[in-house]
DNA sequence: GAGCTTCAGTGAATGCCGTTTACTACGAAT
DNA sequence: ATTCGTAGTAAACGGCATTCACTGAAGCTC
């Protein structure tokens, strides 16, 4: 598989990607043709298609790395704390994600943007999707950690609300296949919902209305989460 | 005023946004093109230019049309509710928030999506601007409502970030311009965060990875955030 | 090494798009 | 009746994704 033609074409999807890349940083997602990608790369857009089948693909490919990028920072940050140390790890993780989506706001509408780009159509066994579903590992995966290590208070089953049960259900034994308690599954979503909700309103602006910089109400909202989940919040250190 | 060039002249204003509008529930926000629009109309696409500067502005008005029908959508919820029960209202108009987007998926892409669109380029004096702020003030009048009736428990000044206190004192005396502790305010962004927050991930689709119905984790939200207010959670109503 | 195949890349074309320009025709005002 | 403002048109420009027929070179087979 090493053949010499597969290691060229290798390097040109690379490139293409990159070349992407760099435009949606710099010119906005709607700036991301398949002229101007070719056009930086000194081909024709045509030539594209030996590669991509369509500029959605191209795009759902850009979404995958960005994910997978995105994903790595996240790792990142979490290694950078003690092992033991759950409280810092969420808060860890939690501020790189808001940290990195402020960093890359074009990325980040990529991929959190309301779906009606191309980029959206994401098919069956898609690249994009695995690396959106690795993505999503990492938060369950600190949850599941931290229920292990120390479990937090929880509901139970009876106390949710019957039209929840089944799809927290379902959730629990397709994708995390874990046997917990469904009241765990609850737990994380609403931490999710006010994690990522809260970052979206942000990098989207809108909470420009009110607020030039929101970090103090995502530290608030990290006040109020990381207790319910039985840790302890620190303030971010200084820089 | 009332010359027969001008009322013909806003017939045709009021036609292109309904045909905009038309194009824009049934093919998206990427189908609302010029020609399209003449083309429904039985024109073409220059003479659009008689009545908007560009497709840009277009898109505000059409943007600032939705912001005003939503708001009266609100306002309607609330007027369905005995005018003394503040829980009640609360929750029809948050209730009817969500249930309105969840209906108008591609105009609240519009309203709310990321900002990468044309559609964003607001103005000062933006005719879409103003509709935005009449939107926002009906929670926050809902709010000093609250607040004026039954004071909600807030924290004082001094336990605010002080990184937060200016930005809040801000926007209560250019926007708000009531005078009122920052504990309000910030009670009022909380709960506005939280709100909208779980609305877009909702309607954007970044709850399907666990979610089909996101109905229970937003009863589950109100339920948290209703008491937080000294207000009693009440379940929506059987259909 | 000759001949055949595979494939990256091109150029031209189609049919979209926003926008500008020059032009026409008609209603209203003088 | 003439003038003027204006709604609308057609044609054009440049940009877009995509398709198709083609070229040329690299790789493979005998």
């Amino acid at each position: 598989m090493g053949t010499r033609r597969d290691r060229l074409r290798a390097a040109t999807v690379k490139e293409i990607s990159e070349t992407a890349r760099r435009i949606l940083v710099k010119e906005g997602p709607e700036a991301v043709t398949l002229r101007a990608i070719a056009r930086d790369m000194g081909m024709t857009a045509p030539a594209l298609y030996r590669y991509f089948g369509s500029h959605g693909e191209l795009l759902r490919h850009l979404v995958g790395d960005i994910f997978t990028e995105l994903t790595g920072e996240l790792h990142t940050a979490m290694k950078a704390v003690p092992p033991g140390d759950m409280s810092g790890k969420l808060l860890a993780v939690s501020r790189r994600f808001r940290h990195w989506a402020l960093a890359h706001p074009r990325e980040y509408a990529l991929l959190f943007g309301a779906p009606v780009r191309g980029a959206a159509d994401r098919e069956e066994g898609d690249f994009a999707e695995d690396c959106a579903r690795r993505f999503g590992w990492t938060f369950m995966a600190l949850f599941l950690e931290l229920w292990n290590k120390k479990p937090f208070p929880i509901v139970s089953d009876d106390e949710i609300a019957p039209a929840l049960r089944p799809q927290l259900a379902r959730y629990r034994d397709e994708v995390v296949g874990v046997d917990l308690p469904l009241g765990v599954i609850q737990q994380f979503l609403k931490c999710w919902i006010r994690l990522q909700g809260g970052v979206s309103l942000d990098v989207f602006g809108h909470l420009q209305f009110a607020l030039e910089d929101a970090e103090p109400m995502f530290e608030l909202m990290l006040a109020e989460i990381v207790p319910s989940l039985g840790l302890t919040y620190t303030p971010p250190a200084r820089d």
